[in-house]
DNA sequence: CGTTCATTTGATCTAACTCAAAAGACGTGG
DNA sequence: CCACGTCTTTTGAGTTAGATCAAATGAACG
C-alpha cells in the first residue's frame, strides 16, 4: 500500500503534489499523464483581500482553482447597488467554461491562494477526457443548488433569519478540510460587514444590528469585528427559517 | 439538399419528427441511432396547470424535455413561505442528474407538454456519449446565469423594477419559436399573481399594484388579467435597474 | 345568475432603510 | 508605548417601501 502510493506519487507533478485541489476539485478528475500536462501551463498566485480576479463584462483568458481562501462573484446594476451571487471556497473551480465574457465580478475577500491555467489548455482537455467535463457538471450542478437555496434566503426570509443562514455557510465552508462541524464552532468572517450586506440584499445597518441580537442571545460570540464563536450551531439552524 | 434531408428523416423516430426539442434542446446532442434508442423508453404527456410533476424532497425515476408551457420550480420553507427558484420553458430538460431525490418542486403553471425518459436511459446514455453531457452541462451553466441574474433582482432592486423584470422575463422566454421581441409584444401570463408574488419576494398586492401602476404608465395594457400587451419594451427595459 | 376564486383597491402597520453620530479597531510615527 | 488619523462597526432616531388586514370588484363557470 505504501509502496503503491509512493509509486503513484512520483507520477504526479510537483507543483499539485501537496495541493488540496488534487483531490477534491476538478484535478481529481484527471490521470496522472493529464496532470502532467496541465501542470505544465499552470501557475500558482496569491492574491490579497481586494484584488479583483475577473472584471464585470471582461475577457477572461484563464480558468483557476482556489486552493485556499474566499472569492466573492459579484453583479452589479448600473446605478452602483451590488449583489454578491456567489462565494467560493477551497476547491472550487472559479471561471466560466465556453463563454468569452463572464458577466460576473470576482474579487478575492481574504487572502487568497490560486492554481491557474490557460483556458485553451482546459477546454482542449475537456473535449479529450469525459471525465473533467463530468466533474465539471458536477460542480455546476452543485453551484446551482446552492444559488437557488440563496435565492430562497433573497426572496423569503427576515434580516435576522438571513444572517443566521450566512453565519451558517461560513461555519460549514470556510475550511475545506474538516467537513461539518458539529455543535461548536468558530472562524473568521471572511467577508466585511459591507460584503455581507450585498450578499444578504441588506444594509450595514441592519446585518450589525442583526449580529448584535445573535451576541446578546448567546448564540455567537464575536472578537474584534471579525472572529466569531458560534456558542450553539442548533440554535443557529433554529433561526435560518427551514 | 432536399433529398439528404428526407433521407436522414425517415431514420428520425416518429416521436420525435415534429419534436421542437430534437433541435433546441438536449436531443440535439444524439445522433440518430441514440435517437431511436431514447424514443423507444421515452413517452409524450399532456398536464394541466396545477399538476406537481416533483415533489418536494420525492424520489424522481425520470428526467423530461418541456416541449411546451411553463414549469415553475418551488423550494419552500417550514412556515409555508415559498419562493419559485426558476421557470422552465421550451425546450429546457427537468430534472437533477446524479441524485435521487429533488430538493426542488416542480409544477406545471399552464398547459405543459413533457416527453418524459426513464432516469437510467438517459444515465447510460450520457457515459456513453459526451455530446450529451456536454449539451447538459450547457443548459445548466445557461441555468447557473439565470439564477445569479434572478439573485441581483430578489436582493436589489425594488418592487417596481421586479415587475417589471419579470415581464420582460417572460416576453423574451414564452415563445420558444421566435427570440427576441423587438419592441412590441403581446403574450399570455404563464402565472397567477400569486406565482408571480412567489417569484419576486413580494406580495400578491404589491405586485397588483406595480401592474397598476405600469398600466397606468402606458407601458403595458392588461386584457382579462392575463393578457399582456407590452406597448414599449424599450420604456420596460428601462424599469428595470440594470 | 349565483357561486367561487382571482385580482384590485384602500387603510394601516412595521421591518428594514436612511441619515447621523459615537465607539472601536488598527496602523503610523513620534 | 502612546497619541493621532483613518477606517470599520455599532448604536440611535426618524422615515418609508412594502407587508398586512379588510373590503370591493371582476372573471370564469356550472
Amino acid at each position: 500500500m505504501t509502496t503503491r502510493k509512493d509509486i503513484h506519487n512520483s507520477d504526479i507533478p510537483v507543483l499539485c503534489q501537496s495541493c488540496e485541489a488534487r483531490h477534491g476539485g476538478v484535478c481529481a478528475a484527471l490521470d496522472n499523464h493529464q496532470l502532467q500536462a496541465l501542470s505544465k501551463a499552470s501557475w500558482k498566485r496569491k492574491v490579497e483581500p481586494g484584488t479583483e480576479l475577473v472584471g464585470d463584462a471582461e475577457a477572461v483568458g484563464s480558468y483557476s482553482n482556489v486552493l485556499s481562501g474566499v472569492v466573492k462573484l459579484t453583479k452589479g446594476l448600473s446605478d452602483g447597488r451590488q449583489q454578491i451571487v456567489g462565494l467560493q471556497f477551497a476547491p472550487d473551480f472559479l471561471g466560466r467554461p465556453f463563454k468569452v465574457e463572464s458577466r460576473l465580478g470576482a474579487e478575492a475577500t481574504t487572502d487568497v491562494t490560486l492554481c491557474s491555467f490557460p483556458k485553451a489548455a482546459v477546454e482542449r482537455m475537456m473535449k479529450e477526457s469525459p471525465g473533467l467535463e463530468h466533474r465539471l457538471l458536477q460542480q455546476t450542478l452543485a453551484e446551482l443548488d446552492d444559488a437557488r437555496d440563496w435565492m430562497v434566503t433573497l426572496g423569503r426570509k427576515t434580516a435576522g433569519e438571513k444572517v443566521a443562514s450566512f453565519l451558517l455557510l461560513i461555519a460549514r465552508n470556510i475550511d475545506p478540510a474538516s467537513p461539518p462541524p458539529a455543535e461548536k464552532t468558530t472562524f473568521d468572517l471572511p467577508l466585511t460587514r459591507a460584503d455581507i450586506a450585498d450578499f444578504l440584499g441588506l444594509t450595514i445597518e441592519t446585518v450589525s444590528r442583526q449580529l448584535t441580537k445573535l451576541r446578546a442571545d448567546g448564540v455567537i460570540t464575536i472578537e474584534n469585528n471579525r472572529h466569531v464563536i458560534v456558542e450553539s450551531l442548533e440554535r443557529l439552524e433554529l433561526r435560518c427559517g427551514d
